[in-house]
DNA sequence: TGCATTTTTGAACACTGTTCAATATATTTG
DNA sequence: CAAATATATTGAACAGTGTTCAAAAATGCA
């Protein structure tokens, strides 16, 4: 039986072009504009279909947020030409400030929205987040062992340095860094971060 | 004429009733279940008085962005009976995040939502933030001035600070640390604060 | 009391997410 | 091929949202 094969197919491809329509509305529109309504006119379908491919709204931001972190996690690896692990931190910190300006709206339905982490089972795992979490952590563990960062507990470098750098973008995104000369904001925040890790490098041994 | 002074006094208490019901709501249901007809029905009146009083929702929103700010003005300001500005500094952290985890509602409001910020003319300056970053700003100052601090710019180390407590609470606000084991959370973000603090301390002299 | 102002109202508009009986299409059976 | 069955799609309906504005109610003044 061909036929039933094809109509699996076929589903799975109303179900990718309903996710690559609510991507394009989502991008040109953001996330408080985005409606149900204009992701079934922008593919030619009926408000109600997307209701029979996805459960709800969150469904489908979170499958969003989930090709989101593909696409951080692409940026993450490319970090890896760099030898020392050391250079990899910075080089991690600074990829992730740009992904994160050149992408805002992806940036917070990763780390921001709530959305996508409502059709997460409570039970079960944020698991997007948790891969780019740990490949920060063996980079930094590295760097710990090869002496080239201070004796800090990994899990305290991670998040340290995850919330420094997650807290100056979403200030800016979130315009609260409206005050300060806009020109001079992300050198600023780029500073910031080098400062930070830098900080934690070990002293050079006599 | 006593009766437009009684009238402008009467006025002015609707205004403000209407914000108390507003925060009430608010602190009940949370941001995104906050609606005018809610508010409205709260204090009984209809949803179209509030139109008359405020301008729209963004408005309210940011009277209450308002009033939030003067708390958290509070909470710092207490920090001042350390005489040593150091201490200051890490007093300051640790009741920012308090008041975070305390007042998650207020807090979103303050430094997260996108709402408050709508009210605020683009030319104009975002005073409340301001206010509180500068005080911050002028405790590093003399943290730095009495070599308790490293020679870092005031603005970087500002910055860097607000940056990084921010990044903790919002993430843990939005469930971003869902993964990590939930009793340990807290402890590990004070943690992380302290050796962040610590990182930046001078080292002592000769 | 009658008139003029001010204040308050709630229906109406254009949206939102979501549901579900009815319709349309496609497949299988006789 | 035609009828029956199964699947897919629809769009009206529901309860909610922010906001507006003509009409109604309340108040002040002569």
């Amino acid at each position: 039986m061909g036929i039933s094969e094809r109509k699996e197919r076929e589903k799975a491809e109303l179900r990718q072009l309903i996710l690559e329509g609510a991507m394009e509305v989502f991008l040109e529109v953001g996330f408080e504009n985005t409606s149900i309504r204009k992701i079934a006119e922008r593919i030619e379908y009926s408000p109600g279909t997307i209701y029979v491919y996805f459960k709800d709204k969150d469904e489908i931001l979170h499958e969003l947020h989930h090709t989101a972190f593909d696409r951080l996690m692409e940026v993450m690896e490319k970090t890896a030409v760099h030898a020392e692990p050391i250079d990899q931190v910075y080089a991690i910190g600074e990829n992730y400030i740009t992904f994160a300006l050149e992408n805002p709206q992806l940036y917070e339905l990763m780390f921001v929205l709530r959305a996508p982490m409502k059709a997460i089972n409570p039970e079960c795992e944020w698991e997007d987040g948790w891969r780019t979490y740990n490949y920060f952590k063996s980079v930094l563990i590295k760097a710990v062992e090869k002496g080239q960062l201070k004796l800090v507990d990994p899990e305290v470098l991670c998040v340290t340095f995850w919330a420094a750098v997650h807290g100056l973008v979403t200030l800016y995104l979130r315009e609260r860094f409206h005050n300060l000369p806009q020109d001079q904001v992300e050198p600023l925040m780029r500073h910031s971060l080098r400062e930070l890790v830098k900080q934690y490098q070990s002293p050079p041994n006599h």
